[in-house]
RNA sequence: GCCCCCAUCAUCUAGAGGCCCAGGAUACAGGAUUCUCAGUCCUGAUACGCGGGUUCGAAUCCCGCUGGGGGUACCA
């Protein structure tokens, strides 16, 4: 056997040029936005040039309407392509569907070579040979019958209008090699490798054909991409050779696995571990909020989908300091990580070669760390949509209205952890007679319990005359309340907070009376003496 | 079947021969604080898959095993 090898990757060439080429889904999966953060991320490290490349060799109808999810999920998270759909650039276009003239040729180049060959063996034949040899136990290589033809029989075929494929003609006496970024130095035998379709009988090209071809002309120096895609190297590796492209260099980095299982994440896995004890909280939130948005329930939007999280009211802070930290750290103690920081640190050496198991609650706690950074002004701005939409709150926010919810933003302090959660406490945006008692509490603090109309009147007919009507003010007066009538405050608090706002735990009790006022904590608490039936 | 990759607490990870009877974070448990919840502050439990080497010395290097995963398409 000749061992030549396949030069083994160039060093990074100054001007990094990387891609992220998705196909349109019709959706964003979070795995696949953490991979492209990851390819970003080198590009900027690098002050070079992150490319968006659209692989839509599907052919499907509807590229705009199941793209733009993706391109969402972009301009969300502040991933800014420099080449791609919308932005243009010099390597154009950049949807695969548009470049079939350079497939052709480059299919066309190599069967003038001699590099690739019409295969006219029918699948039929295909599959008996595969069986076979997989019967032996060996590795299936594909049979080269086609390659035997005389220039005539092809003649007659193409005449008689036999379909074929094109197939690369895979160096059997030579060893691929590739020296990853992540993985090191990977080896491969061509002896042991099936010639590949790179063209349809249809004529159009195959992914790892197209995907060869696209990035030599895009001049892209450093391919980064999921695990996943390591064995389809080998192929890719020889197809540069055989063009003549000089190898990019190749960075294999773990795709991430859905929380508690050791497989890939997929959408279809996220449905079968709806109920697995991390993702049922996600799957319940969704279905608490997205319903009263109008966004549908956790069927239309999930977990795997990065919308879900916008649409939550996520920060982009926190899910890419979330993403960053899947497969990749600083050191041995940062977690918390801003963009910038990431940018500034983010090495190839520094990716985790094993995959990462996609933490939610982990994603929770960076969440929670950036909304806590943020000044009230960008709670409240990011929290009046969600009110709107919801129909808490008016279209029209004036001045009022924004203070209000700027106050009942303070008092939550860090119980916002995603802006959605504002929507916990409609207490404060519905009117007296909308609000709704919880029930059971109502029955355990209020009604059943002795002593608490009876207190809720006296404190009622007092309330009535405090002032200012305050917090503090209002604390002092509960306090001094207590001491007068000899009970604990545990007595009074509880009931005059189910009265007052109809839940049995939020935000702190005097906040709660002021800012919702004298006049609506006295009417609220009528309603609940009312509802005792005393 | 064949090819390739991977292997440190429940989870994300630090660790590139002595700094490690293994560090940080999340989650968990207990305690403190408070009108509830959330938070905060202490405290605690939990890991180098197994077996062989190499070495004065191994989580770190080598080999094997086991386990997990990915790819094996006219999918991407």
């Amino acid at each position: 056997m000749r061992s030549m090898t396949v030069p083994a990757s160039v060093p990074a060439r100054v001007p990094v040029r990387t891609r992220f080429a998705p196909s349109p889904t019709g959706y964003m999966h979070i795995g696949g936005m953490r991979t492209a953060l990851f390819v970003w991320l080198w590009a900027r490290h690098n002050h070079g040039t992150f490319i968006l490349r659209i692989d839509d060799t599907d052919q499907q109808r509807n590229v705009e309407a199941a793209l733009a999810p993706i391109f969402r999920a972009f301009r969300w998270l502040g991933l800014n392509w420099d080449e791609g759909p919308e932005v243009g650039g010099a390597f154009g276009p950049y949807f695969q569907s548009q470049r079939t003239h350079l497939y052709t040729a480059a299919v066309e180049k190599l069967i003038v070579e001699g590099k690739a060959f019409r295969d006219y063996e029918t699948p039929e034949q295909v599959a008996v040979d595969r069986a076979a040899t997989e019967a032996s136990k060996q590795t299936y290589l594909n049979v080269r019958r086609s390659l035997d033809l005389s220039a005539a029989q092809r003649e007659e075929l193409d005449a008689a209008g036999r379909p074929f494929v094109v197939r690369f003609l895979v160096p059997r006496d030579q060893k691929v090699a590739i020296d990853d970024a992540v993985r090191g130095h990977v080896e491969w035998d061509g002896a042991l490798m099936p010639d590949p379709v790179i063209m349809r009988s249809n004529g159009s090209v195959l992914y790892n054909f197209a995907t060869v071809v696209d990035d030599a002309h895009m001049q892209i120096t450093h391919v980064i991409r999921a695990e996943e895609h390591l064995t389809n190297t080998a192929v890719q590796a020889l197809l540069h050779q055989a063009l003549g492209n000089t190898l990019p260099v190749f960075a294999h980095i773990p795709f991430i696995t859905a929380p508690g299982s050791t497989k890939k994440l997929s959408k279809r896995d996220v449905e079968k571990l709806r109920n697995s004890p991390q993702l049922k909280k996600m799957f319940d939130r969704a279905d608490e909020v997205f319903p009263q948005l109008g966004l549908g329930n956790s069927t239309t939007l999930n977990p795997v989908m990065v919308e879900y999280y916008e649409r939550l009211g996520y920060l982009p802070a926190g899910i890419l300091n979330g993403l960053s930290r899947l497969g990749w750290s600083l050191d041995d103690k940062t977690e918390i990580l801003s963009l910038d920081t990431v940018i500034e640190n983010f090495t190839l050496d520094r990716i985790v070669k094993a995959p990462a198991g996609y933490d939610t609650e982990k994603l929770q706690s960076y969440q929670q760390h950036w909304m806590n950074q943020l000044p009230l002004e960008q709670k409240v701005a990011g929290c009046v949509p969600f009110l709107q939409q919801a129909k808490l709150i008016p279209e029209e926010v004036d001045a009022d209205v924004k203070a209000h919810v700027g106050r009942v933003i303070a008092a939550m302090a860090d119980r916002l952890k995603v802006f959605s959660d504002v929507l916990d406490f409609k207490e404060f945006f519905v009117s007296d007679d909308a609000m709704t008692f919880d029930e059971k509490a109502f029955q355990q603090r209020i009604r059943g319990a002795e002593e608490a109309p009876g207190l809720l009147r006296l404190l009622r007919a007092e309330l009535a005359t405090v002032e200012p009507f305050d917090a503090s003010t209002l604390d002092a007066f509960v306090h001094r309340f207590v001491e007068t009538q000899g009970i604990k405050i545990g007595q009074i608090v509880h009931a005059l907070r189910i009265a007052t706002t109809g839940r049995a735990q939020g935000i702190g009790l005097f906040d709660a009376l002021s800012i919702l006022g004298r006049d609506h904590c006295l009417t609220r608490i009528d309603r609940a003496l009312a509802a005792c039936g005393t």
